[in-house]
DNA sequence: AAAATATTTAAACTAATTATAAATATTAAG
DNA sequence: CTTAATATTTATAATTAGTTTAAATATTTT
């Protein structure tokens, strides 16, 4: 059973057989395709068919919205237009995305989440969200 | 002359009456609104409306999408969906949104601005674009 | 002032996403 | 277990933000 069907279970979210084969493809793609990957609908729903060809991209969308309201995985708004999405991670990391390639970097860094902290607090803020994109190309080495 | 209008002129782009409102909008919704503002697509023209009632919501979009590519406004997408409007400032800023009320509190931090440089050069990018955004719901004082 | 070029308008069109109604599946009650 | 009640899925229609197009208007060039 995949991490996603754990947390389903944990959260109350009864679980269809469409949305057992979301739930893999979502946790696939971190353990496949590693920190690169981050699928937007249209490949998730792609990756779904191989699995049933019958499954509509409107489940996909649906089972994706219950699984973001509960927190199970998350969805990025890159500067792309469409939202891609990852499972939740036990932590918080953030993104560098290669204006080149769309590759995807993940990193965390105790740093800023303490200065995003600090910063809400200064003005007068409790600090819910926070998103951190940077965008950058690759330094080649020679 | 409002300072977008000058700016168009430095980038060469051609003022039309159309343009002219649209410029006195955005750069009014700096002056009379505060750092609160950036109003949306559909803002910009109820406002521009008040102005000339003849003014189409395909102008605003497109003329919306000129400035940005000259450099003349910025556009914000934050999580909700709508894309938002700003002059192009001096000076680069950041944003909490109030997840409450939707107002918008900017801020610098050079702190912040050091430390992302920082993270994508020890992950081999040199850094082009970034983006921090802060969600945050209002602390009351007692 | 006429010809060439650019912009605006209104309306049609896209792409991403959401809502709806009928069909199917699941759960609960007898 | 078998029917009634509830939830989910499917296919499709509707919506929303944004873009494109073709005809009308305005601006610039000659």
């Amino acid at each position: 059973m995949s991490k996603i069907e754990e947390k389903c279970k944990e959260k109350g979210v009864r679980l269809t057989d469409q949305r057992k084969i979301i739930a893999k493809v979502i946790s696939d793609s971190k353990q496949t395709f590693g920190s690169k990957d981050h699928p937007d609908v249209d490949e998730l729903h792609k990756r779904a068919t191989l699995i049933d060809k019958k499954i509509s991209i409107a489940t996909v969308y649906r089972t994706i919205k219950l699984f973001e309201e509960s927190g199970i995985l998350i969805r990025h708004d890159f500067k792309e237009g469409k939202s891609r999405y990852e499972p939740t991670t036990e932590e918080h990391h953030n993104h560098l995305i290669d204006i080149n390639s769309g590759e995807i970097v993940e990193f965390v860094d105790k740093e800023v989440e303490e200065l995003q902290n600090k910063i809400a607090q200064k003005l007068g803020y409790k600090l819910v969200d926070h998103k951190l994109e940077l965008y950058g190309s690759k330094i080649k080495k020679n």
